[in-house]
RNA sequence: GGUCGCGUAGCUCAGCUGGAUAGAGCAUCUGCCUUCUAAGCAGACGGUCACAGGUUCGAAUCCUGUCGCGAUCACCA
C-alpha cells in the first residue's frame, strides 16, 4: 500500500512541480485524526518552494482524482492525512485470501544459504537458563531467515575438549563407583554435571587445606591434588591415551544423550553438529597460512600473534609458545571447516552472548585479513545475559537455573492455571496442551525482549500468563479456531462487501505490514519485532471480537467477510508463532 | 584506564532510517459473562524518555560530554 502510494505521489509531484522526490515519508495516521495513512509534508518543503497547506492540497487533490486508493484527505499542520478506500482493502483481502503463507517467501534459485550456529554447550554440565535464551534466539532466527527465502543450515559447535570435561572425569573416577546414568535413572548431562560440582567441592577443600599449611593462594590453587589429576588427564588426552579417550567419549556420550532430551523438550533441532575435538587442529593450518601471507608473525618465544592495532584493537595471541592452540584458533578452524563442508554458504550467524563481542570482532577481522570473501557476511547475534535477582548466574556456585527444571516447572504452572480457570473440560490431550502453553509462555517471555538487553529472571514469581505473553496469543488463536469450527460453510463474495468499519480497517492495516515486519526482523536479526507485531495484531483482534457480535449480524455478507478476516488473522498468528518456535493450540 | 552495550510509568518492556498530545502489560481503582472461549474487553490513575549541551521548522530517536549499571581488554573457554 505504502509503496504503491509512494510511486503515485512521486509521479504526481513530478508532473505538477517538475521535481523528482525520493524521500517520501509515510506513517500510520494517529487514531485521533481522520484517515489511515499520513504523508509528511515538511521534508518536501526544501525542494518545493511553497507552504504545507497548498502543497498538501494539491497532492491530496491529485491523489483523490487520479488513484483509486485514496478516498479523501485532510491537512493538519504539515500532515496530509489520507483515507484509503474500502475497495482497496477489499481487493487486498481478496488477493491474499487463498495464500497459505502470506508474507513468507520460499527459497528459489537466487536464494542464499546461511548457516546459523546456536547452543554451543560445554560437555561438563547440563544446559541452563542462559542456553535457553541462546537456543530460542538462534532457532527463531533460523525460522525468520527461512521465511525471508533463505536456505538455512542449523548447526552447533560442541566444546567437548579441555580441562572442564577432565574435571568431571576425575571426579567420576574418584567417586563414581563405576556407576552410569542408567543405573541411577538420571539424565546423562545432569549426571556428569553432578561430578563437576563434586570436583569443585573437593578442589575448594583441598585448596583451603593447603593454605592452612602455609601455601599462598596461587600455590594452593595450582597444586591441589585433584587439579593435578585433572591436568594429567588432559595431557594424556592430548597424547591420545586409549583409556582416557575411552572414558572421555563415554562420558561425552552421556551428556549428548541428555542434551538431546532437553533440545527435544525445547523444540529446537540442528542439521549438523561440529565438535571442537575435530576442528581445533585445523585452526593451526589456517595460522600457518596466515604466516605465509605475512598476516601473522612469530614472537621470540615461538608464540604466534596478529597485530590489529591499526583497526583499533590490540595484538592478539593465536598460538601459545608451547605450540598449543587457544580459543580463537579453534574458531578459525571451525569457520574454515564449515565453509569447506558447505561451499554454497554465503554467510554465517553466530548466536553467542555479548560477553564475547570483542572475540567475534577479532575473529571476523582476522578472517577478513586472510582475504576470505565470505568474511564480510559473518554476523555475531549477540544477546545480553540472563540475571537472577540474586545476581549473576554462576555454575560453580550453584546459582544457575537448570533448563530441564525450568521447562518442567513452566509446564506445571500451565497445568495449575488451566485448572484454576476450569478450562480443560473439552480438551482431549491435557498433557500436550500444558506443554504447549507452558513452553509458549517461556519462549515468548524471552523472545519478546530485544536481544541486546539483559533479562532479569525471577524464578519465584515465575511468569505471567496475562497481558503481553505467549498464552495470551495462543488463547486468541484457539478462539479464532473455535469461531471457524462453528461456521464452516459460510462463503464470502468480495464484490458485494461494502463499508468496512474502523476496527476492521485497523486489522487489515496491521495485516498489510506483515511481510515488511518479517523482512525487517531478518535484517535486524530480531524475533522481538515479530513478537511485538503479533501482540499488536491480537490486541486489535480481541477488541474487534469482543465488541462486535460476528454471528449476530443480519447482513450475511458482512458476517462472511468477518470470517475471512478472522481466518486470515488466525493464519498470521500461527505463522508468526512458527517464527518464534511457539506452538499454537486448536483449543484451550 | 581504553573499547562496546544498556538507562523510557512503581515493576516488566515497546517505540529509535528524526515528526502530531511518548505507548502496552503487570500492580491499583471503575464498569462488562442468558450472545460461537472473561487466559478477554472498555475506562481511570501513573512520565523531567538518566543528566547537560549541540544539530533544526521539529529530538526519546542523531552528535558531544557527564553520571549510573554491565561486559570486555588473559599464553581461560
Amino acid at each position: 500500500m505504502e509503496n504503491q502510494l509512494k510511486n503515485i505521489v512521486k509521479k504526481l509531484i513530478k508532473k505538477r512541480y517538475g521535481i523528482l522526490i525520493n524521500n517520501l515519508v509515510f506513517q500510520s495516521t494517529r487514531k485521533e485524526f481522520d484517515g489511515d495513512l499520513t504523508l509528511l509534508l515538511f521534508p518536501l518543503l526544501n525542494q518545493i518552494k511553497t507552504d504545507t497547506e497548498s502543497l498538501g492540497k494539491s497532492i491530496g487533490f491529485d491523489l483523490k482524482e487520479k488513484s483509486k486508493i485514496v478516498e479523501k484527505f485532510s491537512i493538519v499542520k504539515g500532515f496530509l492525512n489520507l483515507t484509503i478506500s474500502d475497495s482497496f482493502y477489499i481487493s487486498f483481502l481478496e488477493d491474499i485470501r487463498d495464500i497459505k503463507n502470506f508474507g513468507h517467501k520460499k527459497p528459489n534459485k537466487n536464494s542464499k544459504t546461511i548457516m546459523i550456529e546456536y547452543s554451543s554447550p560445554n560437555t561438563n554440565k547440563p544446559l541452563h537458563l542462559g542456553h535457553i535464551r541462546n537456543n530460542l534466539l538462534g532457532f527463531s532466527m533460523s525460522k525468520i531467515l527461512e521465511a525471508n527465502g533463505n536456505n538455512i543450515i542449523k548447526t552447533q559447535i560442541i566444546n567437548d575438549r579441555g580441562i572442564h570435561i577432565c574435571k568431571s572425569m576425575v571426579a567420576w573416577k574418584l567417586f563414581g563407583k563405576g556407576k552410569r546414568p542408567n543405573d541411577l535413572k538420571i539424565k546423562g548431562d545432569q549426571f556428569v554435571g553432578k561430578f563437576y560440582v563434586l570436583y569443585n567441592d573437593h578442589y575448594k577443600n583441598e585448596v583451603s587445606e593447603l593454605m592452612k599449611k602455609g601455601f599462598s593462594e596461587t600455590e594452593a590453587k595450582n597444586n591441589a591434588p585433584i587439579y593435578l589429576k585433572a591436568k594429567d588427564l588432559l595431557m594424556r588426552w592430548e597424547q591420545n591415551d586409549a583409556d582416557v579417550k575411552k572414558l572421555w567419549s563415554e562420558m561425552n556420550q552421556w551428556v549428548y544423550d541428555g542434551f538431546e532430551i532437553t533440545y527435544e523438550k525445547l523444540g529446537v533441532d540442528f542439521d549438523n553438529i561440529y565438535y571442537e575435538s575435530d576442528t581445533y587442529l585445523l585452526g593451526k593450518k589456517i595460522i600457518q597460512e596466515g604466516i605465509n601471507k605475512n598476516v601473522f608473525y612469530y614472537k621470540k618465544d615461538g608464540s604466534i600473534w596478529v597485530d590489529l592495532s591499526s583497526d583499533g584493537l590490540d595484538e592478539k595471541l593465536l598460538i601459545r609458545s608451547d605450540g598449543t592452540s587457544v580459543y580463537i584458533t579453534q574458531d578459525l578452524g571451525t569457520a574454515f571447516q564449515r565453509i569447506q563442508d558447505n561451499p554454497e554458504i554465503s554467510g554465517m550467524v553466530y548466536t553467542v552472548g555479548n560477553e564475547q563481542d570483542y572475540h567475534f570482532k577479532v575473529l571476523f577481522l582476522i578472517l577478513k585479513k586472510l582475504g576470505y570473501s565470505w568474511s564480510k557476511n559473518l554476523f555475531h547475534l549477540s544477546y545480553g545475559m540472563v540475571d537472577l535477582p540474586s545476581g549473576k548466574m554462576k555454575s560453580r556456585e550453584g546459582t544457575v537455573v537448570d533448563a530441564d527444571e525450568l521447562v518442567d516447572s513452566m509446564i506445571r504452572s500451565a497445568e495449575q492455571i488451566s485448572n484454576d480457570h476450569g478450562k480443560i473440560k473439552e480438551v482431549g490431550d491435557d498433557k500436550k496442551l500444558y506443554k504447549t502453553v507452558g513452553l509458549g509462555a517461556l519462549k515468548y517471555f524471552i523472545l519478546k525482549v530485544d536481544p541486546k538487553k539483559r533479562i532479569l529472571f525471577n524464578p519465584e514469581s515465575s511468569f505471567d500468563f496475562n497481558g503481553n505473553t505467549g498464552p495470551f496469543i495462543q488463547y486468541a488463536y484457539a478462539r479464532i479456531q473455535s469461531i471457524l469450527r462453528n461456521n464452516e460453510n459460510i462463503e464470502w463474495n468480495s464484490s458485494s462487501t461494502k463499508n468496512i468499519q474502523k476496527k476492521e480497517k485497523e486489522i487489515l492495516k496491521q495485516i498489510i505490514i506483515y511481510p515488511e515486519v518479517i523482512i525487517d526482523a531478518g535484517k535486524m536479526y530480531s524475533p522481538s519485532l515479530i513478537a511485538n507485531y503479533v501482540y499488536d495484531l491480537v490486541k486489535l483482534f480481541n477488541s474487534f471480537y469482543q465488541n462486535i457480535n460476528i454471528l449476530g449480524e443480519k447482513d450475511n455478507n458482512r458476517k462472511s467477510f468477518r470470517l475471512v478476516l478472522s481466518k486470515k488473522v488466525g493464519e498470521i498468528i500461527c505463522n508468526s508463532c512458527l517464527l518464534l518456535g511457539v506452538d499454537v493450540p486448536e483449543r484451550m
